[in-house]
RNA sequence: UGCCUGAUAGUAUAAUGGUAGUACAGCAGAUUCUGAUUCUGCUUGUCUAGGUUCGAAUCCUGGUCGGGUAACCA
């Protein structure tokens, strides 16, 4: 039985050009300004689009929409396709608007030949002065009625290089009393007489978004220009310069943009929180960049997933935190080998266990057969997690206890005889025996326990740095807060843990591997790992019902 | 203040004039050599006031509330 899934509001509009023949094939495009890296906002408009494209058999293409050459830089560009290629998608071509420039500048022209736009030597401060006021119309600037010739002349001198930058910009002569402040006598070329990463030094008028993002989409053949909803008051605009131009008729449609809980989403804010040392780099794990959610052991699956479960619509949205965790939790748990790690280890010594001898126990890798198992190293000492550990134990405490029985994973059913404790009264060692019939896989001595633990030897475990992140904010929404976002940010959001210990299957780890550390979470082995040091991070905790219980 | 948008459980998102559904979160239980996973059940919703209609989340009118918008940024 296949369930019909719904369409969502740009499907529909799709789904009804191609029904009337108005589009025989959709072709979209990702048009991100190469200014910083691609967060997973961004991987919300990619699924859509490039998610259309694959959807209905269209073309797709990335790009980079580098219209200001003092923001823009080739490493983003770079790290952009990087972040996109990871994502799982194939883009039909690689474009920038940079090289449209000479069509670009000839609409310009055409423009000015049909009288649409004049060039105006007013300063900024001037210029919106007289741009007017939602409730008050603009006034004309005195040069607004300059002549074709006289503006052929002076654009053809701007773009020579004849003016400092700042000193004459080229005007649509649209309406200074429209309603749409976008539509007041817009800018549309400025002078910039900068180094841009693409053409060099050829340019030094450089076209506004405006006056570049419909005209290459309108290159392109783009048929749905998908945008935020933010570009709403542009797209009078939009349309406009299209039939002025008399070129393709591309069509901007605009949803809301993601906002997720306990994390700020925009490049400015991001950027902010790196130059000012809050986090270490883009890339890390904190951050809601799709590098970062790399390196924390997210998959570019389970962000697909995410991406599509939060929908498309055009109501502005703050989606919960969780649903993301979740996703990733689902895809780890289907593809993420089991191992054990101790993080908080404390000793742990079975006294009947002879001295010196050790032995192989298997253990599985997965939740069935498909994954198969492995041999973990079992000793006499073994480092346990101090949490599972109780003196006294609490109401519907399964763990280990003074006298009570538990199963070491995999291994064999213990009960805890003594304890030792140091001055300051933590516990320093936990005395058990255990039961040699209870091996496990041959268990015949039909002893039941409640709780399980993992464990790791102590001469075969392997030294570990362990990096447990937290939310980077404090409140669900710290742009929305009183104040700088700042004062919001989580002081503990990052824990490293210098100690910890794990199993030493994981010597053969590779960067990037994603591993659960049974009952503890998901991890992966991070790139700062060395041959002295294995260093993983948490990508998500797996859900902890005992937790919940202890709140209560 | 103008203009533009939007409003369905706690959070998202469907229902396109005809049974308000799904996911996450929450709660309760079963299974479990991970207090995980899996499974079962449950709680919770159409901003408001009118109108049209046999019938309105859906159409109309007014209101309320939210968001966007007046860069030589994108």
């Amino acid at each position: 039985m296949s369930e019909e899934k719904s369409l969502n509001f740009i499907e529909e509009i799709i789904e009804a050009d191609l029904a009337t023949g108005h589009y025989g094939a959709i072709h979209t495009r990702f048009p991100p300004e190469p200014n910083g890296y691609l967060h997973i906002g961004h991987a919300k408009s990619i699924c859509l689009n490039f998610g259309l494209a694959i959807k209905y058999s269209g073309k797709i293409n990335l790009r980079f929409d580098d219209t200001n050459p003092a923001k823009e830089e080739t490493e983003y560009v770079d790290s952009i396709k990087e972040d996109v290629a990871w994502l799982g998608f194939n883009w039909t071509n690689e474009l920038y608007a940079s090289d449209y420039f000479d069509q670009i500048y000839e609409f310009a022209v055409t423009l000015i030949n049909k009288g649409l736009a004049y060039v105006d030597d007013s300063t900024p401060d001037e210029i919106a002065a007289l741009k007017g006021s939602p409730t008050e119309p603009g006034k004309n600037s005195p040069f607004r009625n300059r002549t074709i010739d006289e503006n052929l002349t002076l654009f053809t001198a701007m773009k020579a290089g004849a003016y400092q930058d700042g000193e004459k910009v080229l005007r649509a002569k649209i309406d200074m009393a429209a309603n749409n402040m976008h539509m007041r006598d817009p800018i549309i070329y400025r002078i910039k007489h900068a180094h841009h990463h693409r053409t060099g030094d050829k340019w030094c008028i450089y076209p506004m978004y405006d006056f570049a993002h419909g005209q290459s989409d309108s290159i392109e053949q783009i048929t749905h220009s998908i945008c935020t909803l933010e570009f709403i008051p542009h797209r009078e605009l939009y349309e406009w310069l299209i039939n002025q131009l008399e070129i393709f008729p591309s069509k901007q449609y605009e949803f809301a943009r993601l906002n997720m809980t306990y994390t700020v989403m925009s490049k400015r804010k991001l950027l902010q929180l790196v130059t000012e040392g809050y986090v270490q780099s883009w890339d890390d794990p904190r951050m809601p960049t799709i590098s970062g959610m790399r390196r924390r052991g997210f998959t570019a699956e389970s962000i697909r997933n995410f991406c599509e479960r939060i929908g498309i619509a055009k109501r502005e949205n703050l989606i919960d935190v969780s649903l993301l965790e979740f996703c990733v939790r689902e895809d780890l748990n289907r593809i993420a080998p089991r191992v054990m790690a101790v993080i908080d280890p404390v000793k742990l010594i079975i006294t009947n266990y002879p001295e010196g001898q050790s032995e192989e126990l298997i253990s599985e890798n997965g939740p069935d057969e498909t994954y198969g198992s492995r041999s973990v190293p079992f000793s006499r000492e073994l480092w346990i997690e101090r949490e599972d550990f109780m003196e006294e134990p609490a109401k519907k405490w399964f763990r280990l206890a003074p006298g009570a029985l538990v199963r070491l994973k995999s291994a064999y059913i213990i009960q805890c005889n003594s304890f030792e404790k140091d001055t300051e009264g933590n516990i320093t060692a936990i005395q058990a025996s255990y039961i040699p019939e209870s091996k496990s896989g041959a268990d015949t001595s039909e002893i039941k326990v409640k709780g399980t633990i993992h464990w790791v030897s102590v001469a075969h475990a392997l030294e570990a740095e362990i990096r447990l992140y937290d939310r980077l904010f404090k409140v669900e929404n710290p742009s929305q807060e009183e104040g700088d976002f700042k004062e919001y940010i989580n002081p503990d959001s990052l824990q490293i843990i210098q100690q910890a210990y794990v199993e030493p299957s994981l010597l053969t780890a590779k960067i990037g591997n994603h591993y659960q550390f049974i009952r503890k979470g998901y991890f992966c082995l991070d790139k700062e790992t060395s041959s002295e040091k294995l260093v993983f991070n948490r990508t998500v905790s797996l859900k902890d019902a005992w937790a919940k219980e202890v709140k209560k």
